[in-house]
DNA sequence: AATTATAATATGCCTAGACATATTGCGGAA
DNA sequence: TTCCGCAATATGTCTAGGCATATTATAATT
């Protein structure tokens, strides 16, 4: 009764696909096709294993990840219902700088402008979610690509967090860089928005004073405690964010 | 040796939450708190399941929801090992403009400025992916929020993929609500810009010329049909994306 | 007719065991 | 010493079956 599972399945199938994913494929092709429309009610589990010749758990997995893409809802007892109109939302990977100027075969370097231990004023504190007087290290550097300006830095860390970034002088090296490898962050904010250059910003990125500029925000945490806090400008014209929605993988 | 699956574990444990996600949680605990740095191997499902008391399934389950977060990485034979500077990557949910502000309780309308069915010329053919000379509905409208310009829509919808568009009106339902009543999407892409207002961009949303401003593209497609390709500009000092990273649920 | 108790149903989660597969380490042969 | 084949190991996936829980439909009762 319990012998033939996994050689069963490997004789029958193609070879290296699960089978529950040929399953998760079978059935979202349902969806997306219209036949089964918004509302309709799938078979259940039990009939399904049926039908597809395997055991509950197997169908289970596939339903759950078509539930975790939510193009189903699954309730006790009311059974799978497709969620067909997807919400407008999409994955956006928000890259390292430099991974992804190196990926591209950009040279890359960093190049330091300013850097500040401080206690924290008002305005740092609001930023980086510290109460004020916390000592904090403030940097300002460029990003360049192939030599030229590619975006500009602002960034505090809290050296209560992160102490040994006093000793840091972060010349060269790229202080996100520097923070990925050494603290494990487990939770960020993003914000993104549009902003004009301002005299400092045009002079550094080489634009045009009042030029459309991306601005992207990003707090960090290591469970409870703030990291860091960081705003990059990129010159609006010249840099987009791309996100590509995808399926996750089963 | 079956019986004591669910009454045992239900028994021993607070109640509610899975047994999986327990082991994840500790596990997890174990790597962030940096007690198991970065290269740490784990110890073997086997052993888990023999310290945690339960089958292997579970751990299984758990390991793997620590993978996908890409907390560690699994190789067979290689075991599992921490996975610790995890990549800057963020997930950012694009919304429906009128499910975000009646979400937020503010009042929303759609109002149509133009409306054209054409044949695609080079610039639409570009924009949304089709061969020139495809029929195109072009829309422009504008969404308000408590009766001010929120955000100014620049949307083309491909007729052969959607040939009802043709026969709607627009008037005061925004398009992309109605499309996504309709056509169920499988992929999307999106960009994120920045841009200066232009004269036109200017009048509509109420600012300033050359105002900072920021520009989401998106295309969309029905497996490998183009539905449509939409611009939303933003003012950008009054809107923001917000992206937080979060934990997907086990 | 309205409400409440009860039974049926579908999912949620788990166990114990099995086969499959990739990778690593080791011993023997060239 | 280097290279190749074999065995050990850890993960990947599946099966068959079970208890738990939420929800719905139905029957009983007021």
């Amino acid at each position: 009764m319990i012998m033939e599972g996994g050689a069963a399945s490997s004789l029958a199938r193609t070879g290296t696909v699960p089978r529950s994913r040929e399953i998760y494929d079978a059935l979202r092709q349902k969806i997306v096709s219209g036949e089964w429309p918004a509302g309709h009610r799938l078979p259940s589990e039990h009939e399904l294993a049926r039908q597809f010749g395997c055991a509950r758990m197997t169908i289970g997995k596939a339903l759950g990840a078509l539930a975790e893409q939510r193009l189903v809802t699954r309730r006790r007892r009311a059974g799978t219902t497709v969620n067909m109109p997807r919400p407008q939302e999409s994955v956006l990977e928000i890259h390292d700088i430099e991974a992804e100027l190196l990926a591209a075969g950009i040279p890359y370097a960093y190049e330091s402008l300013a850097r500040h231990v401080r206690r924290a004023t008002a305005r740092d504190a609001g930023a980086l979610g510290v109460p004020p007087g916390t000592p904090v290290l403030s940097l300002t550097g460029l990003h360049r690509a192939a030599g030229r300006a590619h975006a500009l830095e602002e960034r505090l860390i809290n050296l209560r967090a992160v102490p040994e970034a006093r000793a840091e002088r972060f010349t060269a090296i790229s202080p996100g860089r520097w923070l990925l490898q050494r603290i494990p962050w487990t939770e960020a904010e993003h914000q993104i928005g549009a902003l004009n250059a301002d005299a400092d910003i045009a002079r550094w990125l080489a634009i045009r004073r009042n030029c459309a500029c991306l601005a992207i925000e990003r707090n960090t945490w290591r469970d409870t405690q703030r990291i860091t806090h960081v705003r990059v400008i990129y010159p609006g014209d010249q840099h987009r964010l791309v996100a590509r929605f995808r399926y996750r993988p089963l």
